[in-house]
Formats: C-alpha cells, structure tokens, sequence
DNA sequence: GTACGACTTAAAGTCCACTTTAAGGCAAGG
DNA sequence: CCTTGCCTTAAAGTGGACTTTAAGTCGTAC
C-alpha cells in the first residue's frame, strides 16, 4: 500500500481530509507528494498522524506537538521529548483541575446557601462581597424573612 | 454616586470599558442612558456587574449568564436560578474534570513507560495500538535492545 | 483657538483547530 | 461528450470573549 489519497488516510486515522491539508499546511506533516495534483501518502504518514492523534488526546495543542517534532536538537530521543512535554503538560492539568475544584466548591455553596429572590439583591450581596455564601448575605436574609 | 461614567464602572469593577460595552451589545446590561452620547451609570450597575463576574468565576458563559437573566419566568427567584443553571454546571465540570484525570493518567503512563528512541518507531506503536504504554511496545522496545 | 483626555461608533483583529465555500482540475465510465 | 466523483487551492467562516483600530465628538484647561 505505497500511495494512498488523503481520503484514504482520512478514513484510517478518524480524521477529515480537510484537518490533513491544514496540517501540512502548519507544517506539522511534511508536503506530500503530489500526482497529478492530488496527495498522494505512504504508511510513514500513518504512524506519524499516529503520534499526533496521541497527542491530540493528551491535552497538547498543535503548536506544542510541533514542539515535540521539531522542538528538539534531532538526536533526541522519542522518549526524553514525550517526557519533557509530559511534564510541563502535567503541571497545567493539574492547575485546571484545581480551577475546576475551585468552580465545583462555589457552586456547591451557591446551591446550598444562597436564598436570595432577586438577583439585583444578590448583586449587592456579592458586590459587598460574597452574596449567597455569607453570612452577611444569611443575615439580610433573616431579616427579608422576618418581614 | 448617582453618574459614572464608563472608565469608573470598570475600575471599580476590575473589567475593561470594552468588555462593558461589549456587554451592553451583546443584551448583558440595558443599554445605558448617554449624555452628550457617553454612557453614564449608577450604582445598580455595579451590582448587576457583581453577579455577572460571579457567574464567570463559576464558569458560566456569557450565553449561559443571558440566561440566568432572562432565561426564566419573571416572577423566578434568584436562588431557584442559580440552583437550575449551577447544578447543569456542575455535571458540565465534573466530565471536564473527568477528561482531565484521563489526560493525566495517560500522561503518566507515558512519561513511565515510553522508551522509544523515534516518533516514527512511537508512532508504528500507537498506531497498532498503543505506544508507550503498553506490552507490545515493551516487547518491541526489548527486541530493539537485543539487536 | 487649540490641545488634551476621555469618550463614541462600527468594523476588524485575536487565538485555536479546523471546516466550509467557491471555483476549478482530472480521470474513468457510459 | 458529458457526468460523476474525488481531488485541488485560497480565502473566509466558526465560536467565545473580548480587544484593537480608525475616525470622530465633547468638554475643559490654557
């Protein structure tokens, strides 16, 4: 199988022939060889678009897989690349995943403790800081109740 | 503190006079009253803008913010609100959580485990079904060893 | 009267990873 | 010869949340 069409590469790696001309386009796949003005590929292309697809699944961007192929002196080693990446990549996760624990608390609270009717009056409470988690905010409550 | 204009809003409110008017545009705020064509506001502004900066530190959208807004029946209560729109947040960020835990995994496992010495020969390895990480690419990586 | 600073608008630009569109080329089959 | 189907290119569009730019207005200070 020594010349396959970009459809045909498509199909084999689950993507869209028009991601394909956008990655060479990005230099991230070398120009293919063209017959009669079509691409034309042989299985190299696979096993690259392989790496890529991993990448892609691992949280890098295109830019940062470009790193991985050219972003090294060219003897480096496969390995020593996925793991210098891997590492920086790690430390960001790990910051998401904190932001997102972040979002998950605060909602959790709002959910719980906030008793505001309008939202004009949570403005307030959240302007003079912390609307629904508050005390402040529980005791204007006690007293919108009372009345 | 009746008049303001838009810089001072943004000040106080740690945004750009952009995203303000940006805001206005896109239905977020009531278009502000203009005087000599600037736009002045009063205080209920800033409360409005409380709750919006609120909602983003939750990890709303801005489309999602329209809706708690004006998403609901009038006479709804902030509280109910918040709790309808924070509860579908909370499952949105748990499967972005979950795909970040994936993302790590994967990340240690490559970082363990990958001993490839090019991407092509990673990449012959994924595409058959797993690089680094998994006992194929062990086995080749020891026949690699031996020759 | 003119320079300054702060404001206005509409439109375009930014980032990311593509997709879509428009206009066209090339080979095989009927 | 003409259709069909797959391919080509460059350019524009998408979504999200803004920012930047260009060109202009307004009030105030000197």
């Amino acid at each position: 199988m020594p010349q396959m069409t970009i459809s045909t590469v498509a199909r084999q790696v689950g993507l869209q022939s028009s991601a394909i001309r956008y990655y060479e386009q990005i230099g991230l796949l070398p120009r293919a060889q063209r017959i009669s003005g079509q691409r034309r590929y042989d299985t190299t292309v696979l096993h690259r678009l392989a790496v890529v697809q991993r990448a892609r699944q691992l949280g890098f961007t295109l830019q940062e897989i470009r790193q991985l192929f050219f972003g090294f002196r060219p003897g480096a080693r496969a390995s020593e690349r996925w793991q210098k990446l891997s590492r920086k990549k790690l430390v960001e996760l790990e910051a998401q995943a904190s932001a997102i624990r972040t979002m998950q608390r605060l909602l959790r609270e709002m959910i719980e403790k906030c008793r505001c009717d309008s939202l004009e009056q949570c403005g307030k409470g959240i302007f003079s800081s912390g609307c629904a988690p508050t005390a402040s905010r529980v005791r204007e409550d006690v007293k919108r109740r009372r009345s």
